[in-house]
DNA sequence: GTCTATAAAGAGATAGAC
DNA sequence: GTCTATCTCTTTATAGAC
């Protein structure tokens, strides 16, 4: 075929199964291009920047889809506190397809990227660590509480992610995730 | 100088600090001769095998030092169950630089080594967490209890060095860290 | 907007001197 | 046992046709 072309959305898509797999040292554009069907050229023509460039597209994407799906539904979706919990760790458990795929803050955070990248992961991790602790605070869980909760929550997430990689086992993740609606006030 | 030398200690202490900082594939044979003040060939010669190899003999003597500095002490260590954990989790923040180095056991585990380092790093986390159940039985926890605060306290443990690394702050890890006396049933 | 082709730099790996 | 020199392959990045 001479002339292939894909959309952003799907380009990411495949781009972030890439870099939360192999971090992002791990990846080559030769990879990349044959990830998403186009030519090295060709995502240097719509990501002049590179690698870093792209890295770059796939986390600030990637922030974009937490908030819509994660951060916003739990702030102002319909339902009880509850529900809401409910529904984005169902949404987690799908993201990190069962405790199988590891997370992009876990991988795209090993220096090697830009400055710029590290800090869109910082600040999306601010943002989850605030929704999180939002959702306590309205569980009637005592702002300071609230906070640690929140991180605790995350944390455990992310350990039960690493421990999920290490035994090649999804149980760990599946375990964390379990915990968090009690450790948010919403059990 | 014509001729330079490196213990293996020093050697794979040096290795060790690039894989947990860059993982497996962000270290090349470049970066390592010069970290151990070594030329590539000279790696070559006392590892044939290449990187691969300098991996493996990094993950097998880290599981040695855990082995000995962790793993051991815990069971047959002296003094009280509290005393001993109080002990390996004062090791375990020096391990960890105060949260600001990351786990050899993240950062190695993502694809890209061997499958013989993979399993490794596997076996050594069992152990780990066979360490911490053991101590949590010890202290009055029932076996299936004792094995989920096992895992408890570990996923906190990978998951604070995780939340460290991406805020760019030690003091997620050492919140954890600080839970695990109680985790173990020892605080 | 994607392609083919290629340049330039860096990677892993080996040969042979000392 | 370490060195210098080199080889090959991969990677990033660009030039220019269509």
């Amino acid at each position: 075929m001479a002339h292939r072309t894909i959309s952003d959305d799907e380009l990411l898509t495949r781009a972030l199964e890439l870099f939360r797999t192999f971090g992002f040292e791990g990846v080559s554009l030769k990879q990349l291009a044959e990830a998403t069907g186009l030519e090295k050229a060709s995502l240097y023509y719509r990501f002049p920047g590179g690698k870093d460039e792209i890295a770059m597209a796939v986390v600030t994407w990637v922030a974009g889809g937490m908030q819509q799906l994660i951060f916003d539904p739990l702030a102002t979706g319909g339902g009880t506190a509850r529900r809401r919990v409910q529904l984005i760790c169902e949404r987690l458990r799908e993201f990190y397809g069962c405790g199988l795929k590891s997370c992009v803050f876990d991988l795209m955070s090993i220096p090697g990227a830009s400055q710029e990248l590290k800090e869109a992961l910082r600040a999306t991790m601010q943002a989850w660590l605030d929704a999180f602790a939002a959702v306590a605070k309205e569980a009637g869980i005592s702002g300071a509480q609230a906070r640690a909760r929140a991180e605790e929550a995350i944390t455990r997430i992310e350990g039960g992610l690493v421990l999920s990689r290490v035994m090649g086992d999804g149980a760990p993740f599946e375990r964390a995730l379990k915990a968090v609606p009690e450790l948010l006030g919403t059990a």
